[in-house]
DNA sequence: CTTACTTCCTAACGTGACGTGAGGTTCAAG
DNA sequence: CTTGAACCTCACGTCACGTTAGGAAGTAAG
């Protein structure tokens, strides 16, 4: 009967020997024997249900979930790998997406103009509205498209023109100006001719974005819009 | 000059007070403002700075990463962005290697007898080394087939060989017994029709197998096999 | 002004799966 | 008998907060 001291388990394993003392501590794996002088000697079943921790381990589940995988034989295996597979999806997804955000991001910033931060985070804030549920493939490539196609000059110039407007609208809206004034016309149509530079289709991009103000209604969204804000916009655009 | 304290802020960006806080602790996001009592009060910067915050939190970035682009105008986020890709793109690699091996265990638990632990454990154990690098995706449904059209008699009867057969083997090499033994060809003979049963074809297994006890050979391996005893058996199956 | 309710504060512990010491004991070899 | 390796038990650190606990401040109504 052969046994095997901690680190040599460790060694055949592969884990550290804290990992054996964790197991230990959290009652997932007592060595069969203990030394009377508190050292712990593991024997072969011990190497096997190790072995068997490792592999479940490796698919992901918790210590906790092994546990009980392995101690409670009501416990049903197959219900937990369609949770696991459920969880597992549904992060591949996300991942997924989040590459692809990533790749946009990098793509833009590799062949812009130089690295400086504030333009890094107008980048990411873009490329994270356009990617959004809300908007089309279409419409998301189209705005990449032009963005890139811009200088940093000309950039600064849109998001001058864009936060003067909406700055604009808010002040008439608080003082109560109605949609059809001529002021506030001007406006819409300035409005309008900006997004139409910057996304191709108004009609599509407004749609889109009705989406997503309804979506962050509540929410401060960037520039200082709001959900009645937007409204507001809203209305003196359709009466140009 | 618009004042917001910290419930407001946590409405509007979706983020709890205690995560308020913990930013203020750590750094990332002093409020302009504090009362004489203690109390934080944000301003509008605040309320972009957390908003670019949310943004990079969500591509992944740590914290840490975070605080270091957003503070520090040297740090370089092109560079960031190569790691946070090669990080994403290693952990999808292994997040769909992960969920391939869940469906092939699901699937072959699903159609197979009731689910009793012992019999998961088996298929758990089979799938990791049949999906393991060493081994062909031909090689690898060869064995799944295989296994799925035996009835649990069968692969009980088919273990307890494999075990008889290893550890025959075992107590042969410990006593010195030469390769060339009539003994030991025998056990080589039913060692290779046990195996060219379970796989197909022997000699592509054995290369497969050779690979993946290389890599392992400083470890235990189920039933008992290690790395020198797997050289005995290759010398003797080569006798034949 | 009191009462009651909400919001705010700090402080401190919990999560998961260990890593990383500190400080001391035991084991195996020379 | 002495060394050095391996072992032991605390116990704190990681990361991004969640979750009480206990109390102070702010706000609205009676």
């Amino acid at each position: 009967m052969k046994i095997w001291r901690v680190g040599e388990i460790a060694q055949l394993t592969g884990l550290t020997v804290r990992t054996l003392h964790h197991y230990d501590e959290i009652g997932l794996l007592h060595p069969a024997h203990t030394s009377e002088k508190g050292h712990r000697l593991y024997v072969e079943d011990d190497l096997q249900r190790l072995h068997h921790i490792i592999l479940l381990k490796q698919l992901g589940f918790s210590l906790e979930e092994v546990k009980r995988l392995m101690t409670d034989p009501a416990f049903n295996p197959l219900h937990l790998l369609e949770h696991q597979l459920a969880r597992i999806n549904e992060h591949i997804q996300m991942q997924l997406d989040l590459r692809d955000r990533l790749n946009d991001i990098y793509s833009l910033m590799h062949r812009g103009q130089p690295v400086d931060p504030s333009r890094f985070m107008e980048v990411v804030q873009m490329i994270n509205i356009s990617r959004s549920k809300h908007f089309s493939r279409e419409m998301a490539k189209n705005i990449q498209r032009n963005y890139t196609s811009m200088n940093s000059e000309q950039i600064r110039e849109k998001n001058e023109e864009f936060r003067r407007l909406i700055s604009g609208f808010r002040s008439e809206m608080e003082k109560g100006t109605p949609e059809h004034d001529p002021v506030v016309l001007d406006l819409a149509r300035r409005w309008k001719s900006c997004l139409q530079d910057a996304a191709g289709d108004y009609d599509q991009l407004s749609r889109s974005a009705e989406s997503y103000y309804r979506d962050h209604s509540d929410q401060a969204l960037p520039f200082g819009m709001d959900g009645e804000l937007y409204q507001f916009i809203r209305k003196a655009v359709l009466k140009i």
